[in-house]
DNA sequence: ATTCATTATGTCTTAAAAGACACAATGTTG
DNA sequence: CAACATTGTGTCTTTTAAGACATAATGAAT
């Protein structure tokens, strides 16, 4: 039997954050752009966008400085605010994760402790 | 902003146990009968039996001691299995909770630690 | 043997989430 | 000022999960 654990940001209800919105965060800061972004994680621009979309709205935050037009069309690039939320998730969920693991083998496998 | 987490066990990749589960165990304890659990979580017969039987064939291991028969047409109490799963799902999920919550507040309140 | 409330199970329907399709808007570059 | 690759957005379709409906099976009590 293993764990499993599912972590999320919420904002009056609704959920804000969670690893593939991270994912895509990341794809966009290293691809400058939303749309070669959802590419490479195989969903449609308008799936990606929706959720940044919704991920802005919840949080009240902007996650994106957009460009139109020029050589390459244009594109995106992550606000301060954008990167610091990656950065303090990952630092959390890095280490949920580690405590996770942690208190599933005292619990479920160190038959002393219980 | 507010962190959730939703915790679950899997055994070969299949959803085999969390929250929801963990309380139609509880009813079925406190009311000797799955009928009668099901309808105190407002729930249909036919759901509760279908995710205790998931959870039995993902887990491998028995739930329910069942009968029927007799005056109240039968009934089921919980095996010792079922007892003990419950009780190690509640320490560990109540165990996780606060190291969440502790976590939080370090890496998303405390600026001082970043 | 009849009754009765339960367990047991197949199948159908509905609700919700995710994704696809189509098309408009932008604005710099050449 | 035309071209182009991007962003922006409404709507439709598909997929999937959850629940509802119907109906059989059980077996002690009477």
């Amino acid at each position: 039997m293993k764990v499993k654990c599912k972590i999320w940001f919420e904002e009056n209800g609704g959920v804000a954050f969670a690893d593939g919105r991270r994912m895509l965060l990341e794809a966009v800061e290293r691809l400058g752009s939303l749309n070669a972004a959802a590419k490479e994680l195989g969903m449609s621009y308008r799936a990606a966008w929706g959720k940044i979309k919704a991920t802005e709205k919840a949080l009240g935050i902007k996650l994106l400085e957009v460009t139109t037009g020029g050589k390459g069309g244009g594109g995106a690039t992550l606000t301060s605010e954008a990167k610091e939320l990656i950065s303090k998730y990952k630092k959390y969920t890095g280490r949920i994760t580690v405590l996770m693991e942690k208190e599933f083998k005292r619990i479920f496998e160190n038959e002393k402790s219980q």
